[in-house]
DNA sequence: CTATTTGAACTGACTGGTCAGTTTAGTTAG
DNA sequence: CTAACTAAACTGACCAGTCAGTTCAAATAG
């Protein structure tokens, strides 16, 4: 029986100095989130193999196994990973000042960085997210939370300030709009790579300009 | 050698009278199509075995090679079947009088009415679309460019009508209620039951009424 | 009306191969 | 010394696709 760290993603938050305790750097954990979000962005957690995703970071098998106790557990902690850095840019728009439209503007656009930077992750998102008796059920739905709260408190933020259509929910807008951004990124991947980032940002942001009132919609 | 049919949706076209060639129903077909939508919907394409499909179908697995050529040709199947479902509703909301922006209104509640009563297919859909090297990827690109073609021209009639934010793209607009629709319905099924039709359709409603001009949003 | 034939539809055991996960003995580097 | 890692072999389960054989309703023959 290996003793495994298996832990936690790869923090290494408060161990400054010391350079040798974590373990050299968290390098081949690095590597395995890499190579794996790849693959399985592509294929699918199924359908790639624990030999491929060791080969393609440049591990042996065992390795994998050391850093993580299964497959299972690889894709839980990449999700984790993978919802720490876009909530990392999602928070690092700040709301203090100005138009909370606009802040929800580039919030999008952060969003939209995002999924064009980690399309894998995003494709692996939606692969997954909706299963309904799923190994990562409680991962999604942790996840999930965290990032809809951060959208619904920028929704707020605006509904603060500008008069809004209380017919609208605030938890399907905050759905529409998160589920919008991973569709929108995934399809510009995908299907229109010409599509710029600003039309993309533009057409979610429509939903939003949408949701504040105008006066009502001139009866045809 | 059997001859297998392995042809077509389970089409039955224009055989009306004679009663005796059209080989029975396509009752078998028809079971292995609902049997393989819930099962592929809940744990994917790749976790679902031909034996299960088989099994739930109460049908042999030798039958699902009869039928289909192989799991990979039930899938593509699978996904005409589903979509020229889904068309058949959009294109049921006529467009003829009216305002344009009521008949989007009910082309949205159709597709949530589809997401209701398909999840698995929504899921299936959402799981595989975005694939890069897929087995699927023609199919997919087909049955997006006509589902597409649905909603772009009801976009379409709104912008004949109404003044638009020419700033909006109708491609990612396109892409954005399209994507939100299957997003918001399988969020509603998967995390959100309780929330209401209407409450879904106003949310994607809400970026119809942005792309429509109000007074230039307000300069804050 | 009965007997025989045909063939489409279906069956399910079997094959060849794959894969997650384990184990072990050894290597490297801090 | 020890944590991290390697390489390779192994197990036990699982699975896509195949194929020789069965069923039965309709067509044809007598």
């Amino acid at each position: 029986m290996t003793t495994s760290p298996s832990g936690g993603s790869l923090a290494g938050s408060g161990d400054a100095g010391k350079k040798l305790r974590p373990a050299r750097t968290n390098a081949t954990k690095q590597k395995l989130f890499e190579a794996s979000m790849e693959l399985i962005g592509e294929r699918g957690a199924a359908g790639v193999t624990v030999d491929e995703i060791a080969t393609a970071a440049g591990v042996s098998k065992g390795t994998v196994y050391y850093n993580f106790g299964s497959k299972s557990d690889l894709i839980a902690q990449l999700l984790r990973h993978g919802v720490d850095i876009l909530l990392a840019r999602l928070l690092s728009v700040r709301d203090d000042s100005a138009d909370p439209l606009a802040a929800m503007e580039e919030m999008i656009g952060q969003a939209m960085d995002f999924m064009a930077e980690y399309p894998s992750f995003a494709r692996l998102w939606v692969s997954e997210n909706w299963r309904t008796p799923s190994e990562w059920q409680d991962t999604f739905a942790e996840l999930r939370g965290r990032l809809l709260a951060v959208i619904g408190s920028a929704i707020d933020s605006v509904a603060a300030v500008y008069p809004v259509d209380s017919g609208v929910s605030r938890g399907s807008l905050e759905t529409a709009i998160f589920g919008a951004c991973f569709v929108v990124g995934l399809d510009r991947q995908t299907y229109n790579p010409e599509r710029t980032r600003e039309q993309s940002v533009a057409a979610i942001m429509a939903s939003m300009r949408g949701y504040v009132v105008k006066q009502p919609p001139a009866q045809a």
